[in-house]
DNA sequence: GTATGATTAAAACAAGTGTTTGATTTAGGT
DNA sequence: ACCTAAATCAAACACTTGTTTTAATCATAC
């Protein structure tokens, strides 16, 4: 049956098309890999993923589920570390960006495993529209972000939460490109070689933090906007 | 023929295809929509793309150069008028980074002529590889990121060249989660209603900023970076 | 009005899509 | 040994894909 847990340790096959997919799909994107580019690479009959999976879209899920699911557990055991070190006290805000978008970059950062493949894939989805692929990264995220904003919230109370939102949208976007990185940047450097990803985390730290602490908008010293802010809230 | 310009002045079934094709790429990505898609809903028969482009992907290359072209010409001039107020003096970064995102975000304001969904498009194609996009969208950047990357370079003379180039490309990324905006935004903020589109502008330039000024990694004043950047350069 | 070239139209093309079927193999429990 | 359920396989399903073909229309110039 197709029940996705048996009682037998799960054989290998379903794993090779998770990975096989996982792999096609940040190379091509969900609609131009096809299951017969999935199960050859896996080399698994082309009716093997309607058996393990059901349906393609069963399958997309699938695949970001088992990593999603670590990787938003490490996030929060993060901050809960974070936060028991600072008994009570509001967290400075590094250590709550760290948390969260440290994980993130040491995943990224597993180029063995997949690790770096699946978040590549991951920063893409935020903005892309796939109906349901969407609902079901909200679902996956409630919590964890309910969590880290809060977090913010109490780390920044002189800033308004929706800036806070903003704010943390916009790191959400440079951690993308981060991600994405070298293989983007060449795009419009053409001579470019340092992609040490060993750099990567401090950099992108510097750059995120900046942001977030960055002067309010409308806020006249240091803003300079280009005078382009007039319009004040 | 095929050839794009004829000297009649262009029907419109040309321009038809392009704004149907443009509003379904960004709502499905190119894989996703169909020929009968883009005609179904331009309302011209289905070999009118192949008459006029030739082949999908010379049609998805239209897309982008019909827009790309005019906005970085924008953004070229806009680079030009803030060189020729400094007279040879280096600009400040926030007139560059302004001169650059700015006219982004002013074609993203424009809902009405499709300037939003053209640039909500944009901003997911830097991080996806389809091969030939890639290609055409680093030729069509290369003489405008070089005259902006060199800008950068002579306003902030302290700050490695890789670090600017890195930290330009975490500020597009932030912008293009900028403009996929709301949208994006309540994946993991379900009750979220300002999407102002005036507002956003001062607030993408105010991190942007942040981040591009932020102190270098390494750096061990204020950087706090959670303990992670032992490694110095 | 007729010739000319650009555009549109309907229909078909081969190839590829996700999914299903039914038979066959594999492995484990009793 | 037999039985049973899980897993694999080859083949076919109906349907959609991008593209091409051929004929019909349209507008304009002479």
């Amino acid at each position: 049956m197709r029940d996705t847990v048996s009682r037998h340790p799960a054989p290998e096959t379903r794993d090779r098309i998770l990975d096989a997919a996982e792999a096609l799909f940040v190379e091509h994107g969900f609609e131009a890999t096809s299951m017969r580019m999935i199960t050859g690479l896996a080399e698994a009959n082309i009716a093997a993923v309607n058996y393990h999976f059901g349906t393609k879209d069963a399958l997309i899920q699938e695949v970001f589920r088992r990593r999603l699911t670590d990787l938003n557990r490490q996030r929060l055991a993060a901050l809960d570390i974070a936060e028991a070190e600072a008994a009570g006290a509001p967290l400075k805000p590094s250590r709550i960006v760290h948390a969260f978008f440290g994980t993130s970059l040491e995943m990224a950062a597993d180029t063995a495993n997949g690790g770096h493949t699946f978040m590549r894939l991951l920063g893409r989805t935020y903005t892309e529209p796939n109906g349901f692929v969407r609902q079901f990264l909200a679902e996956e995220y409630a919590e964890v972000v309910e969590r880290f904003l809060a977090a913010l919230y109490r780390a920044l109370p002189d800033v308004p939460r929706e800036e806070i939102l903003w704010r943390f949208h916009f790191m959400m976007g440079a951690m993308s490109y981060a991600i994405a990185g070298t293989d983007a940047l060449q795009l419009f450097a053409g001579s470019f070689d340092d992609a040490d990803p060993e750099r990567l985390m401090p950099r992108l730290m510097s750059f995120l933090l900046g942001g977030l602490r960055a002067p309010l908008p409308g806020t006249e010293n240091g803003n300079d906007d280009g005078g382009l802010a007039r319009r004040r809230q």
